[in-house]
DNA sequence: TTATTAAACGCAACAATGTTGCGTTATTTT
DNA sequence: AAAATAACGCAACATTGTTGCGTTTAATAA
């Protein structure tokens, strides 16, 4: 099996994601690590954040992507919690203990849950 | 105010839209429509009809942005439905029957929600 | 029907985002 | 310390989306 490997890089970044009130994208991330790392390894890293379920992947419908960690304990948690996508502030943010019920047709099989709102935040409403 | 205008681009994407089973993306609708027009009035065209609340787009979280049309009814319907993104066939369709409840704090004024899935469709599983 | 108006267009140029290949570096294991 | 290879930097590329501007064309008024 390939085995992962902790770089100064992923810790530092893991380190940010985790420690950020909002949820943050690529390209602040790069501003924030300045030349910590290149662009590249940036990718690299939040893939391997991602795949390891460290971190997880927020995609709006405005096409921004970012990523956040998740607060919760690591025993059965997933990230079905719904995330807000203010239009003014442009802050992404988990909303972890709002969780959307719903009854699929069992004809499918759920990987992976991508809940986004948009609208206005507390701050900006 | 700004009128809006029926050209015979905006027509022809419509038409290719609605009469699709599965969301398109921006590529596949040039690709379908050919050298009907530019890349740029297709994305012009999007906005558009976005904007109408003719068609809703849809983000999945690999990155991939699509657009789908409202079967339903025009009267007061919403967008708030599950769409499903299939890893494997990489089809995304518009549950419309599947509307996720969920409880917000009423500190956030919502404007739209983007609602996605991934896993397997019926066709891959 | 013809003239007017501005929405929509084509084109080119640009920006942002994400991907791939490859030789090098550095983490982990032996 | 040596070996194996995950991770890296760099360059080059691909995809996606945006903007400006002069031209075309659909809607409306004359
Ligand atoms: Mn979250
Ligand atoms: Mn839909
Ligand atoms: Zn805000
Ligand atoms: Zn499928």
């Amino acid at each position: 099996m390939k085995t992962t490997r902790n770089t100064i890089a992923k810790a530092a970044i893991l380190e940010l994601i985790t420690h950020s009130e909002v949820a943050l994208s690529h390209a602040e991330i790069q501003k924030l690590t300045g030349d910590l790392c290149d662009r590249v390894t940036i990718y690299r890293v939040l893939d391997r954040l991602v795949n390891e379920d460290v971190i997880h992947k927020i995609a709006t419908t405005d096409g921004t992507v970012k990523y956040a960690s998740c607060s919760h304990s690591h025993e059965n948690h997933s990230h079905n919690h719904v995330h807000f996508s203010c239009e003014k502030c442009k802050s992404v943010t988990c909303l972890e203990n709002v969780v959307p019920m719903f009854k699929l047709p069992d004809n499918y099989l759920i990987k992976g849950v991508n809940f986004t709102l948009t609208g206005l935040c507390p701050n900006c409403i």
